[in-house]
DNA sequence: GCTCTTATGCAACATGGTTGCATTTGACCC
DNA sequence: GGGTCAAATGCAACCATGTTGCATAAGAGC
């Protein structure tokens, strides 16, 4: 049997969102289903290109849509040192440990959830933790290759957005 | 034998400066010397209220300074969650270790870099590090004791920019 | 299908940072 | 001390990302 993958990330994000007991609208499905369906944390602008180029949906809705599903735990938002935010579907429903890597070349952001245990650190006197974020920067598969080769000719990629 | 503090640090600022065989102009030494000065990271506003204010630098110039410095390792620029770069001097013109302490109340961040051994997080095959950043997040012994009370009234407070 | 609340779309705005270009200035040389 | 010239500064205009206010549209319970 063959399913549009399409449909089925939307099928999953119509459920999601009927859970919360909040209103089951266009945007939030389709914004949520492709959060599904990535690989890898988007950006406002990547999700904008798609949802409201197919769609026409507002660009302030898709801020105010990602803004809600993060402040209802169904997404969360990874804020990079180029100004921008990007999003992930959460995965499970329960805050995660705010483990990520960011490609230096191409900006690419993925979790890497697992495996980092949130180990204590030690602050000054007084100080006190509430959550640890880990960003590991470098070079991602896809641009390990093609970097030397490219730097000699035309200086780094541009970042996707 | 006194001294005023604030020509200690531009003193020492312009010896970093001329060391790095580059011109030697007032709006240079004045940011160092504020960057030298401060505790903690200071954000691009807070350096051009200073020193905007006293000298008539413009905030352009003091964008550029700042680029400046990060690029010939004088100062280092640490990009939170609120999209506004923060600045420190370097301590000892080396890289440093990117372990930082930001307050979720009151935005003040702080370098940790001693004592956060980075050590190597495992990422998907083909993937490279090049550097980890580390940053806890919670409240600063300024906002630990102030905080539940002032949420009671008022909300946050604002950030520091 | 009616009603009421909530979400959306649109336009205008805010913030933080950048670019282009004419003018000024630090540093080297005499 | 004064001349020279590349590099730094100031200014105005710009850009990107995200926000706000308000009138209209549309979910969801009945």
């Amino acid at each position: 049997m063959v399913v549009d993958p399409a449909r089925t990330y939307r099928y999953r994000a119509e459920e999601r969102l009927r859970r919360t007991g909040a209103r089951v609208t266009r945007p939030r499905i389709e914004v949520l289903a492709m959060l599904l369906a990535a690989p890898r944390a988007l950006t406002h602008h990547e999700i904008e290109r798609q949802v409201n180029r197919a769609l026409g949906i507002d660009r302030v809705t898709i801020y105010r849509v990602l803004e809600w599903l993060t402040a209802h735990g169904l997404a969360h938002r990874i804020s990079g040192d180029d100004r921008v935010w990007r999003f992930n579907a959460a995965e499970d429903e329960r805050t995660h440990e705010h483990a990520h890597f960011k490609c230096n070349d191409c900006g690419e952001v993925i979790c890497l959830d697992k495996a980092i245990a949130a180990r204590s650190v030690p602050l000054p006197t007084g100080y006190r933790t509430q959550e640890i974020e880990l960003t590991v920067k470098g070079l991602c598969a896809d641009c390990v290759p093609a970097r030397a080769d490219r730097h000699r000719r035309q200086g780094p990629a541009q970042h996707r957005q």
